[in-house]
DNA sequence: CTATCACTGGACCATTTGGTCTAGCTCTGT
DNA sequence: ACAGAGCTAGACCAAATGGTCCAGTGATAG
């Protein structure tokens, strides 16, 4: 991905998200971050009234925003709701393959560090519930009764976690590839 | 736990085992460390002559083996394998009340982070491999095929790990209370 | 043309980081 | 009593950390 073009925000957003999920909050130095975003420190500080803790809570949105996206594309040509969850359980897998087979949850590795930072915790909160929703939403739509559908949404969402770590450890998509038989038997 | 008779070097483990698991490898600094398990620098170096990274791995090890029994304790008295995981998962619901609602997979929180060390992953491969195997083996002693047995065992793997994910980012542990309903049905 | 403003560049800072080193302590076995 | 290993204590260090500050720059509005 070029970000060259972009302006400096997006492209401190950019970096900090992939950054912060290869090596979490507290692995990366201000100076990784303004190197690889190729913005000089005064930028993050004019965009980021209160610097790395701002910029992870960005980076954390717009890499959630991104999910969505993928959750929706993975949806929208599904015949039934299986069909869809396996069709994102494949496209996280080439994700994590072009990542270098080793980020994990993207919120949960920039945000889950900072201890006296309530805020990072609830903005996790929020960008899950956003998924777990979203995941529902289809389910409701191919005709799941309300109960049903947040049940199978949040299965999907806590294999999906699950398979992230392991996949992970493994350095193997693999995992992720493999899910789907978990949820579609059920 | 009162780890104050404790040899230094067991004293330095549980603390960066527990610290880590809150905070994260990078998270957490040589001082909170030693100030945690009141013992000096000279004696983290040693024990852990690699300093630090020695010390997770240390860390890791112990948590991944207390895990081991908690899974063990837990398939102990069951009379299925479905009751089994059921009370594994309460079991780790109460843990992780008791350790503050707020700690994720202590394999994961200290060894995801390390970028340039394959040890560290290839060390939470084997933790993780560990604790699969062990749940497996339980399913097995029930009567179940060896393919089926394994299906089993990382299903509830991944959804223990995906429930930690959530449970933190709600700090709530009902989230693994009510897994059991997830593996029970498939 | 110029005043204003959002933004950039980078020098600079206090603090903390992980890590080294060595003097001395305390146990052991003889 | 003594030697020597095993271990502890903490002073010390270079490097990196997150953060501040302000002089400039460039575009836009009057």
């Amino acid at each position: 991905m070029d970000t060259s073009a972009l302006p400096p925000k997006a492209r401190l957003i950019r970096a900090a998200a992939q950054l912060f999920r290869s090596r979490g909050y507290h692995g990366v130095g201000l100076n990784d971050l303004l190197s690889e975003a190729a913005a000089p420190r005064g930028s993050l500080y004019h965009h980021f009234p209160n610097g790395k803790a701002d910029l992870a809570l960005a980076a954390a949105t717009w890499a959630s925003d991104e999910m969505l996206r993928v959750i929706a594309a993975s949806f929208a040509g599904a015949e039934t709701f299986e069909d869809g969850a396996t069709t994102l359980c494949f496209k996280l897998a080439k994700l994590f393959d072009l990542t270098g087979q080793q980020d994990g949850c993207p919120i949960g590795s920039t945000l889950f560090e900072g201890p006296g930072n309530p805020d990072f915790l609830r903005h996790a909160e929020r960008c899950y519930s956003g998924w777990i929703e979203e995941v529902q939403d289809h389910a409701t739509r191919f005709g799941l009764e309300a109960a049903e559908a947040r049940k199978r949404a949040e299965h999907v969402f806590l294999l999906i976690q699950g398979g992230w770590q392991l996949a992970r450890a493994r350095q193997s998509s693999d995992v992720l590839r493999g899910l789907p038989e978990l949820f579609c038997s059920a």
